[in-house]
DNA sequence: GCGGACTGCTTACCT
DNA sequence: ACAGGTAAGCAGTCCGCG
């Protein structure tokens, strides 16, 4: 059937538009009452409601599994800060006139800009709304405000006291936490490595530990996934528009229990039996009940999971089910710009979850490479996307209901992967950060980060600073970044020594940055204190001309520093324990992955503009104090007669350092420094070449460390990456410096064979092909066309459809322009000219370290000539 | 009009 | 919307060249 003529067959029909007036308008959203009492359940969500003028939280009660509402009963209102007095403001019209203020109130705050407790008026209103969030007309436009700019209900959590992710309970509805003890085991390590602490850093610590050893209770989730009709098969639905039905739906629950909701639709036949999927699909004679008894599940569920449900699915059913005629109280979504929310539960999206860089990056160390349902599910649990040979609209039943389910696995047993690590994950990071699940998951880490220090701003009643105070005071950097265009000086890399260097110890600093933060006080409060004596104004940070307090503490330094510590010595070690039962394990592991993600931004977001205490010299402080500590950790050595041939940032690499040697040079560093310096790694041996960021370790066992080699680089060619590895593989086996004669040898016949194979066109065009990430749409290259864009610009000609993120697989041809994307391009148009230069240069790489021309290796001249006179054209 | 030297853009990587 | 440093390949520009 044309998509045309079913298109047609959708308009709903006389008798179809009567049923659609008869559709029962009961009201359809439940939103529970706050219960007078309820056992110990997970704050896990939060919202503001607008008629009630109150914020609420949504509580997960762990042993009936469902999801209950606080309203807050605190009288808690918004506000901003003022630093006139009452009397002042009283004077200001529009101020006075304004519709949404409550009434004012004198303050004490502390300001830590200045260090000096100050007088400031609170300006209470109505709604939150009246303080900021209006185009026009806001208090904050009226009056310069402190605190105007954060999120109401982020307000609500630090005046509160409030923890995400902890448990509470409701006693006579009054919300009161659980109490929670950490084991005693935790605290006497805790009391024993913080010995030398202040008592106000312990105190810290003991927060952090009672949140972070608090159990997660297993989650009840629904993952939802739906399909939609197109007509044309190219092209995405639109969700605002929402002009097409949803013809099918997948809902899986993590208590087992499945649902797949069919669209009847004429022209195809029912099938009652799906075989490769164990569910009954479920028909709809109208899209209004298929919708209905989806909304029935996404009610019965305390969480439901999607993957891109903020920006499809959910934000599609939204403006479908309005589309259809649904009242407001009959649709369990709550729409917002960017974000799709639920009535009842929490929504959690993982693809913006997957797609912050930092857990991509740090806590799934690059095992997904695009964010994409399919690459993830392939990557994390072995199980990708349906492949499907006809566009979706076009499916029968069978294959299209097996589609959508197989998505809705997928995204299901994401969550429920490793005992519900996904899950875990995001209550610690929503523990340590203060932000619910639903915030933490769609923020990145400098959002995290900017919370955690809110919350304890407000906790030790400091004034949170505006981001133009702390720049006017502290300025901008000054020292000169080696890239164009950077703001200052950053990380020192290490001229290497070009060979091949057997027995080689790795050294590195323990968390370089955060110690650093630590250890010298830094925050934006302490960089380039106000103090104007000796004692702080001597303090200077090595190479530049910033001095860091010494009066007052920055709260920065105090709570990186103790998650710092406590990552290095309680959660990393707990995560490696053998005593420990399994799940116990994981979670340490789960905790101690959340803080390196967390401390690993640490230092970055302060040179982050958008970053909300953003503060060049505390960055450019750190970086600074990082040349500092690696300079002098490398002049140590060389003083001990080690030689140093090479280093990156926080570490160095040592030729056959002896044990009295190394003992001595952590001792110096302990003293000298006041940094943890640890033998990382040992390998056999080391292939440098002199390039930076690039080397091959063999570790003793043979195992291999790859380091900015092109030939493990994303976009290099299968066929290539394989020869590479081949070659890989015999240097690992390499054990003295004498077996290179004979490795060579053999990558020698790779190469060789690697060129015939080339010319003989025996590789499939997949294998020749580059796959590089378009990062912008293809008509946003002004300056420049690479190449991946000429080939994206090639297959949008063709109605392909490329959007930014997508990786283009394109093969280089002969003649104009070069490139062609692979589905469009044939074996006899390689340029195997341009092959053969790509593998001699990633050869190369490796055979400068082993003191080899590539030429010289293989022979090259000939070959070319080969080419030259050969059976090309 | 063409080619080499140069700069800048883009991606992927390292810490 | 964490940062800066490095490698590689290519695109685009400038300049000299009878």
């Amino acid at each position: 059937m044309s998509s045309q003529k079913l298109d047609q067959y959708l308009q709903p029909s006389a008798e179809d538009q009567r049923k659609e007036e008869t559709l029962e308008k009961k009201r359809l959203v439940y939103v529970p009452e706050t219960p007078e009492n309820l056992p110990e359940s997970f704050f896990i969500g939060i919202g503001y409601d607008g008629e009630r003028h109150s914020a609420f939280i949504k509580l997960y009660e762990p042993t009936r599994r469902k999801i209950y509402h606080w309203y807050d009963n605190t009288n808690h209102k918004p506000y901003c800060l003022s630093d006139q007095s009452v009397e002042k403001l009283n004077e200001n019209q529009s101020l006075m006139a304004h519709t949404g203020l409550d009434h004012l109130e004198a303050v004490r705050k502390y300001d830590a800009l200045r260090d000096q407790e100050i007088d400031a008026t609170m300006i209470v209103a109505r709604d939150p709304l009246s303080i900021g969030g209006r185009p026009i007309g806001c208090i904050r436009d009226i009056v310069k405000a402190w605190e105007a700019d954060i999120k109401y209900v982020e307000n609500f959590i630090y005046d509160r006291r409030l923890e995400p992710g902890m448990p509470y309970r409701i006693s006579g509805g009054q919300l009161v936490a659980a109490e929670y003890e950490p084991s005693a085991d935790a605290l006497r390590a805790v009391e024993e490595f913080l010995e030398n602490e202040s008592e106000e850093y312990r105190a810290l610590a003991h927060e952090w530990i009672r949140l972070l050893e608090c159990p997660v209770p297993e989650f009840r989730r629904v993952a939802l996934d739906i399909e939609v009709y197109s007509p044309i098969a190219t092209r995405l639905p639109d969700p605002r528009e929402a002009e097409h039905p949803v013809i099918c739906a997948s809902l899986l629950g993590s208590d087992g229990k499945m649902r797949l909701l069919l669209l009847k639709r004429a022209g195809f036949e029912l099938e009652e039996e799906l075989p490769e999927i164990n569910v009954k699909p479920e028909y709809y004679e109208s899209e209004e009940k298929l919708l209905v008894e989806l909304f029935k599940v996404l009610l019965n569920y305390p969480i439901v999971v999607t993957f891109n449900g903020d920006d499809f699915d959910l934000r599609y059913l939204w403006h479908r089910a309005q589309r259809l005629g649904f009242g407001a109280d009959q649709i369990p979504i709550e729409m917002g710009r960017d974000v799709a929310s639920l009535k009842y539960g929490i929504h959690v999206d993982l693809y913006k979850f997957f797609f912050n860089r930092s857990i991509q990056i740090y806590a799934f160390g690059q095992k997904y490479r695009e964010v994409t349902l399919d690459e993830i599910g392939e990557s994390l649990i072995g199980m990708g996307k349906k492949e499907i040979e006809a566009p979706v609209s076009d499916l029968n039943y069978g294959e299209l209901a097996t589609y959508c389910f197989r998505d809705a696995e997928i995204v299901l047993k994401l969550t429920s992967l490793d005992d519900d690590l996904i899950m875990k994950l995001m209550t610690a990071l929503s523990r340590i950060s203060f932000m619910t699940i639903e915030d933490v998951t769609r923020q990145g880490v400098s959002g995290w980060i900017r919370s955690m220090l809110y919350n304890e701003h407000r906790k030790r009643n400091y004034l949170i600073p505006r981001p133009d105070d702390i720049l006017d005071l502290k300025g901008m950097t000054v020292t000169e970044a080696v890239i164009k265009g950077k703001k200052y000086k950053g990380a020192i890399v290490v001229e290497p020594v070009p060979g091949v260097h057997f027995n080689v110890a790795v050294l590195d600093f323990a968390s370089l940055y955060p110690s650093i933060i630590k250890n010298w006080n830094l925050g934006y409060e302490t960089i380039r204190c106000p103090h104007e004596d000796d004692l702080c104004r001597n303090n200077i940070v090595p190479g530049t001309p910033h001095w860091v307090c010494k009066r007052q503490k920055a709260l920065e330094s105090l709570l990186i520093g103790s998650l710092r510590d406590l990552r290095v010595n309680w959660y990393k070690p707990k995560s490696r324990d053998k005593k420990l039962s399994q799940p116990l394990k994981s979670w340490y592991n789960v905790v101690q992955n959340g803080l390196k993600v967390i401390l690993n931004a640490s230092y970055g977001v302060f040179g982050a503009d958008k970053f909300a205490l953003y503060c060049p010299p505390v960055a450019e402080a750190t970086a600074a104090i990082g040349r500092y500590a690696i300079t002098e950790t490398i002049e140590k050595a060389k003083s001990l007669g080690v030689e140093v041939f090479y280093g990156d940032t926080d570490s160095i690499f040592l030729g056959s350092p002896n044990p009295s040697q190394l003992e001595q040079l952590v001792d110096w560093s302990r003293s000298s420094l006041g940094m943890e310096l640890e033998v990382d790694k040992n390998y056999r041996y080391l292939a440098l070449s002199s390039r930076k960021k690039n080397y091959l370790g063999v570790y003793p066992d043979g195992s291999v460390d790859i380091k900015g080699l092109t030939g493990k680089k994303r976009h290099v060619p299968q066929f290539l990456k394989k020869a590479f590895y081949v070659m890989i593989d015999i240097l690992s086996q390499v054990k003295s410096e004498g077996e290179f004669e004979a490795a060579k040898e053999k990558i020698k016949e790779i190469v060789k064979d690697c060129y015939l194979k080339l010319k003989r066109h025996q590789y499939p065009l997949e294998e020749l092909a580059f796959s590089v990430m378009i990062s912008r749409s293809p008509g946003g290259y002004v300056k420049t066309t690479p190449q991946h864009v000429k080939a994206a610009l090639l297959l949008v000609q063709r109605g392909v459809e490329v959007k930014p993120g997508d990786l283009i697989a394109f093969v280089k041809v002969v003649g104009e322009p070069g490139v062609k994307p692979v589905q469009l391009a044939s074996s006899d148009e390689i340029d195997s000219t341009k092959y053969m230069e790509y593998i001699s240069s990633t050869f190369e790489q490796v055979l400068d370290a082993l003191g080899t021309e590539f030429e010289e290796l293989v022979g090259i001249t000939k070959l070319e000539s080969y080419f030259a006179s050969g059976e090309e054209g």
